[in-house]
RNA sequence: GGAGAGGUGGCAGAGUGGUCGAAUGCACUCGCUUGGAAAGCGAGCAUACCGCAAGGUAUCGGGAGUUCGAAUCUCCCCCUCUCCGCCA
């Protein structure tokens, strides 16, 4: 959520970002017109209150206060009719604001350059040779059937569709990632948490994804329960309402949870294979940090994100997202995109890198104190994807196919799988 | 699911109808003291909103009510804890 502040101090600025974004910014003015009537409104009732008050505190000072009351009694029937009657427009201006306000994305940082969509997304670094094959690679889908350890009709019977199974080596392989990327996370400095998968409608609306976005979730509308589309949810929410001491800051969290999303607008796209599943598996980083840190704090977690994917001898290319582009609750993104060389070869996000800035921490209450006489002020937060683990496994699959369809493990997997290679019947050898 | 207890400032914990935004302790900040430190002493120390300011308004889990007046009384809801039941 916006400051309000902001509004009123920059309007400007705040126009300039949703015209950007390539949204209306109408609402700027329309927020602007309901405060001022607000206030308006506010300093009237508190005058008659303030008046009110005062009468009944000569009631508590006098030294007969039930005569004093009877005396008083017409006075503060007459004010309690206006109080009430003054009363009445302040909380329905506040919800009109909080409503309009709720669904206005976070401001874009300075540095995000301009476009339309993602075409408009600028590379601004890449890393490794993408492998050239002596064979036409096998997209994962095909290789994880023939090996035997991705299942996705048996899921299908189960679950429906943009579900899978895996299975032996293929699941074995995937807790291998996981446990590597907590690995380097804990080295990194991130303290790993074990999260709830469901949470409360307030925590979702705490970290921005509600309200808007209630139709990509999963929720059992009986108990007013989401499952979690992201570990960034809990993470980021872990300190909610809380006023944490500068020294603790920043704060590193990271865990690994599955992930649930309805993909209702996705329908059509990626019907194939784990790139695109209604379940699947993420290791997320999160840090909360002072602002003035905040986007060199950024830059230190992509780095931790982009050092998984060299370690794993995954190419890839690291993307500065355009105005279009970038989310809902994000100043600033940075998407990782993985090589995959199947279906003639390209590049697939496995991480988005965000700084939220005070957008969350606003919504969430999380705020800091720089030191004991210092009024709090919100913390930054920022979260990326450490990384998803199911677009890994595929692009490990991928990569590092053999010509007989087996996959020989990248080093840094092995001493968490337990073997390196899938051989070409599915089977985890250790060679 | 049943029964009971409880939710007060950064923390602990008083407060059961008025002068209570809230005792006291801890933590923290500043000062005195000291060679320095500890102890001791003194002062300060919740949040949000409105206002140039003085100041005002609201907030004791959330909401509604009683009353001239509610942290305090009533009702509803939420959460936590304990015991019982059930269960991975």
């Amino acid at each position: 959520m916006l400051d309000i502040a902001l509004l009123r101090r920059d309007p400007e600025r705040v126009r300039e970002s949703a015209r950007r974004r390539g949204q209306d910014s109408a609402f700027v003015d329309r927020v602007l017109e309901l405060d001022e009537t607000r206030r308006r409104a506010l300093t009237a009732l508190e005058a008659l209150k303030a008046e009110k008050n005062a009468l009944t505190a000569s009631i508590a000072r006098a030294a007969d206060r039930g005569a004093a009351a009877r005396e008083l009694r017409p006075q503060i029937a007459a004010l309690d009719a206006r109080i009430e009657e003054a009363a009445s427009a302040p909380p329905v201006i506040d919800a009109q604001i909080a409503a309009i306000l709720g669904d206005v994305p976070n401001v874009l940082d300075p540095s995000v350059p301009p476009g339309a969509g993602s075409d408009d997304n600028v590379v601004l670094r890449s890393w490794g040779e993408p492998r050239a094959f002596d064979f036409v690679p096998k997209p994962h889908w095909e290789l994880g059937e023939t090996l035997g350890i991705i299942d996705f009709e048996r899921a299908a019977k189960l679950s429906g569709s943009r579900f899978s199974i895996l299975k032996g080596a293929g699941v074995r392989l995937q807790r291998a990632i996981a446990g590597f990327f907590l690995d380097r996370a804990a080295h990194n400095g991130y303290t790993e948490l074990g999260v709830p998968y469901l949470v409360s409608r307030t925590t979702m609306w705490s970290t921005g994804q509600l309200s808007k976005f209630a139709d990509a979730m999963f929720s059992d509308p009986s108990v007013e329960m989401f499952m979690i589309p992201t570990a960034e949810v809990p993470l980021t929410a872990y300190h909610k309402d809380e006023i944490l001491t500068a020294a603790l800051l920043p704060l590193q969290y990271c865990s690994h949870t599955a992930c649930f999303r309805k993909e209702a607008g996705a329908a059509g796209k990626d019907t194939r294979g784990l790139i695109r599943q209604h379940q699947f598996e993420k290791v997320e980083l999160v840090w909360l940090t002072p602002a003035e840190r905040s986007l060199d704090d950024l830059d230190r977690l992509t780095a931790h994100a982009e050092g998984l994917l060299q370690e794993l001898g995954l190419p890839y290319r690291t993307m500065l997202l355009c105005s279009a582009d970038v989310g809902f609750n994000s100043a600033k993104t940075f998407d990782l995109e993985v090589w995959l060389p199947s279906d003639g070869g390209g590049y697939r996000e496995i991480s988005s890198c965000s700084s939220c800035t005070d957008f969350q921490a606003r919504r969430s209450n999380i705020r800091f104190r720089r030191d004991a006489k210092a009024k709090p002020e919100f913390v930054h937060t920022l979260n990326g994807s450490g990384l998803a683990v199911g677009r890994t496994l595929l692009a490990v699959l991928e990569n590092y196919q053999r010509a007989d369809g087996g996959i020989d493990l990248p080093a840094a997997l092995v001493p968490f799988a337990g073997f390196d290679v899938i051989a070409a019947d599915g089977s985890a050898v250790r060679s």
